[in-house]
DNA sequence: CTTTATGCAAAGCCTTTGCATATCT
DNA sequence: AGATATGCAAAGGCTTTGCATAAAG
């Protein structure tokens, strides 16, 4: 995604675009697109000319509340994505952090099973599931 | 379960016993065994000789650490419940806050299909899905 | 020109830590 | 008695807030 992308991006949900601004969502996209906080603050005031950290955390909260950006518990802390249309999950390995995204038909078989089951309606739609990608399980004999 | 069976458990694991940690285990029994810090912090600073918050972190930890206690991230914050032998999920209502367990084969079935597909293997062995219960959803028409 | 965003510094919160005292086994 | 847990108060670290200034539309 280019800058100017970018820039259209933030126009479309109504932003006014600042340079702040750019490099927050610039940081989050070179970090796969699973940035924690500390990524981000440390992406941003390494590549600016010293952005505050309040901004960081309020243009975060806004991104997150009008859905530019979209934050997920990984475990302890919480990461953060430029949203996309395509809903999808996450299998995030545990050993080496790296972080692959897929759409799970079998995700949805299980919340119409619970659906049916339990008569609970699943809206949990962007998971993380932990665990051990396929190189890190055959290093650690999984 | 009763304070003898908490008394129990706590040596079993090869803590003692002292006043503190059975106000800070029943607390995580009483909340429905998805307590929150806050939960925790509040109810035992209600039914005991204020016990100082430092004394409930420490013990969370240790709890923890030594799997008497599970951690669970749901959503922002973590909650707490009494560790037992049947693993399980949980179906959160985002609504009504109601709580409840399910053993998932569905959950199985996913976890073997994301084996084969993607050689990834899963463990999250325990998970919380949020979303609707039954009464919740009726009553907001979902 | 008006509205909105930023930076700074202070205030707040939650959590952790050190150390003396009290408690458990 | 010896080992361990607790309380207190202080220290820490991260996050939020108020307000004046700067920048965007």
């Amino acid at each position: 995604m280019s800058d100017v992308r970018f820039d259209e991006r933030m126009r479309e949900f109504g932003f006014r675009v600042t340079p702040q601004r750019r490099v927050i969502i610039q940081a989050i996209w070179d970090n796969g697109e699973h940035a924690s906080l500390e990524d981000i603050l440390a992406d941003v005031t390494k590549n600016a000319t010293s952005i505050s950290p309040a901004t960081v955390y309020r243009t975060l909260e806004l991104f997150i509340e009008r859905n530019l950006v979209v934050a997920t518990q990984l475990g302890t802390h919480t990461v953060y994505e430029i949203a996309s249309d395509h809903p999808h999950h996450h299998l995030h390995c545990r050993n080496c952090g790296s972080d692959q995204r897929v759409e799970l038909a079998q995700f949805r078989e299980m919340m119409e099973d619970i659906d049916q089951e339990y008569d609970f309606l699943v809206e949990s739609e962007h998971m993380v599931l932990m665990g051990l990608c396929e190189h890190c399980r055959k290093e650690l004999g999984k």
